[in-house]
DNA sequence: CCCTGCGTATGATTTAGATCAATCGATATA
DNA sequence: TATATCGATTGATCTAAATCATACGCAGGG
């Protein structure tokens, strides 16, 4: 699981230390041989498929990998980006429930299995962690769930936009100023678009003078309010 | 959370027994006063709003609870539907993170949130029960995140019927007379289309000779294989 | 430096599904 | 029994986004 572009990288991140501290060290060094292991891939390199066997959880390093399910004639959704702190592949089940691609070069650190479940009876307070983590990961989810079943693209572009300031904000970064390291089409998987839709309500932003496109994978918001009315309706008002 | 209308009841089922077993009631009756109770909600009652602050956690025993999400102009998609045996509102969180109505008449069984803390506390295989459940929650909500982004009408109909003929086939039921407890517009609000659509594909599905519709809440499947189909390509057989 | 290719952008056209509108049917109410 | 109400259905029309098609711009390789 990835906390992905969301509201609270903070549940993800309270479990990353476990996973690069010295616990798990200690842990993973009581074999043998040291199991976990530092690796970089390639862009459009698959860390695993879904319905893989389920070996490793992946903790990035740097660099950004997808999560999506994909249809036999080709359609994909993208369900979750992972960035930087954020964990891949505790599915809980034997086999992967998606696939995972890297967009960029990405470097991960791979941690088996067994180590986890190790470290998941000898430190408590570390299951307690990954609940909270997959909870807060199950949140974000719906929340995309939202965008994809009832957001037309301008609401559903201008949302991910204000996400990706609202994460940057989280981690002490510009709000204004957004790194999209992902293509248009990768976007559009996730939005529930096509490129062409994707391209399109980028360049109307631009027009309405919302954003600028300082290059192909920099984005400027130049109007955050004009951004927050066209990511439609706040959430949870709508009751009376 | 709740399992929904989903390929693993099993995860969620893991977790009612403690919540029904001897091991709450003791936590419980630690108080001076017995907090769980039973309560029965009328057709449309909420049991909370999103944002509402965090007080019980719930268990169906009988009816459907939707979890929805809405925007401020009323807009609104469904998460996930509740049957019985499912649980809701643990959301690790403060403060409830859907809000969740009846669809019809609905037995719960309430919770208080300490209650849920201590057991976890007492009892070790709670915690991760409650992991395995949450990780199978979010793994058929990135299911239906597929089908919201990227079906056609027809596909997100078809992937629904089945998923209940899934689920009842999973608890000794008929796999092909499906009991329906939702309205139209509650199928609609699911699956991110309008009630028209429903009612339009329902009845292309019948004139295809797919269904019979035994009455407005009883689906009969005529031809499992053409529902199959319908549905649209199996999942995660896209990638070589 | 000029290809070649990939990702992006933009224009023209089509279409699935939304919207608007009317009718129907069943249950509940006076 | 007549009537009101709510949800489902069906029809007519509209539109947002998909699809089809072309052109652009930039990066890497000969």
């Amino acid at each position: 699981m990835a906390t992905a572009l969301t509201s609270s990288p903070t549940a993800m991140m309270a479990v990353a230390p476990w996973l690069s501290g010295t616990s798990i060290e200690h842990i993973d060094s009581g074999h043998t041989m040291t199991c976990i292991t530092l690796r970089n891939y390639a862009e459009n390199e698959h860390l695993f498929l879904e319905g893989d066997i389920q070996t490793h959880i992946y903790l990035v390093i740097s660099g950004v990998i997808a999560l999506y399910k994909a249809l036999s004639d080709g359609r994909r959704q993208i369900c979750s980006f992972a960035y930087p702190g954020d964990i891949i592949g505790l599915d809980c089940i034997d086999s992967h429930v998606n696939s995972a691609e890297a967009l960029c070069k990405t470097r991960l650190r791979c941690i088996p299995v067994n180590a986890i479940e190790k470290l998941m009876r000898a430190e408590p307070g570390f299951g307690q962690a990954l609940l909270v983590a997959t909870a807060s990961e199950l949140a974000d989810t719906r929340e995309q769930m939202l965008s994809l079943g009832r957001k037309s693209a301008s609401e559903k572009l201008a949302s991910f936009l204000l996400r990706i300031s609202r994460r940057n904000a989280a981690f002490g970064g510009s709000e204004d100023m957004l790194a999209i390291p992902m293509k248009r089409c990768e976007i559009a998987d996730f939005l529930g678009l096509t490129t062409e839709t994707v391209s399109r309500t980028f360049t109307r932003f631009k027009t309405m003078n919302i954003i600028r496109l300082n290059s192909i994978s920099e984005v400027e918001i130049l109007d955050h309010e004009k951004l927050e009315s066209a990511a439609g309706g706040l959430s949870h008002c709508g009751v009376h």
